[in-house]
DNA sequence: ATCACCCGGGG
DNA sequence: GTGTACGGGTGAT
């Protein structure tokens, strides 16, 4: 038997765990009511104890933040609908409050030593949690989509639908409602436990309900009735960009995961049952979290069992900036300008996971930075000489650690083991984002646990290693070429024994990444120092690696990204620096065919579509540019972009006022739209500058040299 | 020139 | 219920 969900209904204050066992899943109800402590005198609690709402209370021993002496404080158990409005009463009295936002069924596991997936034996449970080798039940899995009856122009709920796929079945060819019903029923036979699907959160699901209302049917898809969310989907920040989220559609008893959610596609299925079973998130909730979200709940959970309470904090930090993004952005950074240019046999060397492995080894948390137990500590963070606790180990380490060595366990076994290599790479996938994001954490200000002086103490002793690093590498005869964060590209011999002999000086590993045959790093466009992340290059084994430029975007059209790829694909073929230079006007002939099949009116349309996030309201824009002139035609077909969401258009007339002739979304185009061709020209000449700027290709040269090219042909035709 | 607005990871 | 960095690019004003 296997814990497979647990749900909790605030209204009814029920835990339902959905029990599966064989091929059965039955639900198991339980009135449960989750707990709040607040700091307070024996007075204070008859005041609670009399409140309707309160069931029952009582002093207890906890610590009220981590490092600190336990103390009497007063717990009491709430009528889940009702936690807030005492909490804010509370608040307003200048109460000190713990625990208050804390997820129920999280509680509720933790105080069973319960899991998701766990294995159990009638009611106990016959499983450990953080083990790296335990049974998965035997999940019957189905994947489901849906097709609207129209392909052309701007499809909306309006559409009725055109075909239901489950796994093999599809259903089409039918009334609607009938269709409907029969994925009612196809879903009921089968009896699945995971519903898949592509992007089932923001579309499928939304959809099929939408459809279902029309008709009055009811679309039931979980083991029970599904119960819908209840707010909408809103936006949010994240690293200082608005992403729209769209409302989760979790089923009763049944796993739904849309696989366009960060974690499933980091982390496929087992990795993220894998993370399930660490944190404590059931796997339906947890697909649809951050990284971030599920470092918090490792820390909350080591924080509950060690008996320290969470403090009320009511800002929920998303985090997906990596660790590199956030140290450039801090003053303490270090960064060596790279040398703009192309260089031969370049090593590339990195530290392994840099800032958790120094967090751990370093003992950096909350509470031991600046801790009031050793002001003489000779544990000083660099630069800043903070003093580290030298009696107790910190939270944050104690969450990392065992979180560290199970990624290399996992990342020993997939050349171990290659059988299940694919499974295993999953894993350790997913906790590397877990590691990176809990270095962000820290810099967060108003993370649970997190501290600023924390942030700046690794920063700190990131930027020490590396700069010793540099240094040993420099005493070994290697030139450094660039350096950033954890990473340094050196020429020179023998950089196993530099990795070798740093890695046992400084306590972390040092890895050999791999070695270039060449790599161009390249300059900032505006004042032609060395840019940071803008570079490419082929490696021994032939893979090319690129950062930075076009081709790396999202929002760069397939036709820029072909012409940047091929034309480093020209460039890769060299094996030498000299070869490189021999390359470089086969490279310029592919720009020059780019160029001149957008000047033929030859692009296929699809090839032209740039795609961007929206960030505002449609009427919060201050700039008219193509974005805008896509939202005002999409609005004019009756469709309202949010924040967050996606917008696609082809240029048309880029010079134009009109939202009308400036763009086209790609819904209207057809077989007669035109697009701009001079704008599409210039965009390849400057992708094609990207690459080639180092070596004196500007812009305005390439242009020279494509239009020279064109007056030949004018000749060659005869026109 | 200055301001507005977008993207960024890994394999 | 809620807020945040910076470098690099293109484009608007």
């Amino acid at each position: 038997m296997f814990l497979l969900d647990i749900r909790y209904d605030p209204k009814s204050a029920t835990i339902t765990k959905w029990i599966k066992d064989g091929k059965a899943c039955k639900p198991v109800r339980e009135v449960y009511y989750p707990r709040i402590y607040i700091s307070g005198t024996p007075e204070l609690q008859s005041l609670i104890a009399s409140l309707p709402y309160v069931k029952d209370t009582h002093f207890e021993e906890k610590s009220t933040w981590l490092g600190k002496e336990p103390e009497k404080v007063i717990s009491a158990a709430i009528e889940p609908n009702s936690v807030y409005e005492l909490a804010s009463m509370l608040e307003a009295k200048g109460c000190q409050l713990y625990n208050i936002d804390l997820d129920p069924v999280r509680q509720y596991l933790l105080e069973h030593s319960l899991f998701p997936m766990a294995r159990l034996r009638g009611d106990v449970i016959d499983d450990s949690q953080y083990a790296l080798d335990y049974e998965v039940p035997e999940l019957v899995s189905m994947e489901l989509s849906v097709t609207p009856g129209r392909d052309k122009g701007i499809i909306t709920m309006d559409d009725p639908i055109g075909r239901i796929t489950l796994s093999n079945t599809v259903i089409e060819h039918k009334d609607e409602a009938e269709m409907i019903n029969e994925l009612n029923r196809e879903v009921a036979s089968a009896d699945p436990d995971l519903i898949m699907t592509e992007r089932g959160d923001s579309f499928e699901l939304p959809y099929l309900h939408h459809r279902a209302s029309l008709h009055d049917i009811e679309l039931q898809l979980g083991r029970e009735k599904d119960i819908l969310p209840e707010s909408g989907g809103k936006s949010y920040f994240s690293y200082g960009r608005i992403l729209y989220k769209p409302r989760g559609y979790p089923l009763a008893g049944r796993l739904h995961l849309d696989k366009s959610i960060f974690l499933i596609r980091e982390g496929g299925l087992l990795g993220l049952l894998d993370l399930a079973r660490i944190t404590g998130i059931p796997m339906q909730e947890l697909s649809r979290l951050s990284p971030g979200s599920a470092v918090t709940a490792l820390q909350v959970n080591q924080a509950l069992r060690d008996g320290v309470l969470v403090p009320w904090k009511r800002n929920l930090a998303e985090f997906w900036k990596t660790a590199e993004e956030l140290l450039i952005a801090d003053r303490g950074a270090l960064v060596i300008e790279p040398k703009v240019g192309l260089h031969e046999n370049v090593f590339e060397i990195d530290f392994a996971s840099l800032f958790p492995n120094i967090m751990v080894k370093h003992n950096i948390s909350p509470e031991t930075v600046l801790c009031g137990c050793c002001p003489d500590s000779g544990k000083r963070v660099p630069f800043t000489h903070y003093n580290i606790c030298q009696q107790h180990i910190g939270l944050i380490p104690r969450v990392l650690k065992p979180l560290i060595e199970r990624r290399m366990t996992y990342k020993k076994r997939i050349n171990d083991c290659p059988s299940r290599a694919e499974e295993y790479e999953m894993k350790q996938n997913i906790l590397k984002w877990l590691l990176v994001t809990s270095f962000g954490y820290m810099g967060f200000n108003k993370a649970r646990f997190g501290r600023i002086e924390c942030h700046e103490s690794i920063t700190a002793f990131g930027r020490e290693i590396l700069l010793r690093t540099m240094e040993i590498a420099d005493g070994m005869g290697f030139e450094i070429l660039h350096g950033i964060v954890d990473s340094l590209w050196v020429k020179g011999r023998e950089p196993e024994k530099l990795c070798e002999l740093a890695s046992r000086e400084i306590g972390i590993p040092l890895e050999l990444k791999g070695e270039f045959r060449w790599i161009v790093f390249l300059p900032n466009k505006s004042n032609g120092a060395g840019a940071l992340n803008r570079y490419y290059g082929v490696m021994t084994n032939g893979k090319l690696k690129v950062r930075g430029i076009e081709m790396r975007r999202s929002d760069t059209p397939r036709l820029i990204i072909n012409m940047q790829d091929a034309m480093l694909g020209k460039l890769a073929e060299a094996k030498t620096a000299y070869e490189f230079y021999q390359k470089i006007p086969e490279a310029i002939g592919v720009l020059r065919e780019y160029t001149q099949k957008v000047m033929d009116y030859k692009c296929a349309l699809s090839d032209l579509i740039f795609k961007t996030h929206v960030s505002r309201g449609h009427d919060d824009y201050r700039q008219f540019n193509n974005q805008l002139a896509a939202m005002k035609q999409l609005r004019q077909e009756g469709i309202d972009t949010q924040p967050g969401q996606t917008i696609s258009y082809i240029i048309t007339d880029h010079k134009s006022r009109n939202y009308q002739k400036r763009v086209m979304i790609p819904e209207l185009a057809d077989e007669n739209t035109q697009y701009d061709r001079e704008k599409y020209r210039e965009h390849l000449l400057r992708a094609a500058e990207s690459v080639l700027l180092p070596f004196g290709y500007t812009e305005e040269r390439l242009d020279e040299m494509m239009r020279g090219r064109l007056q030949r042909n004018l000749c060659v035709y005869g026109i």
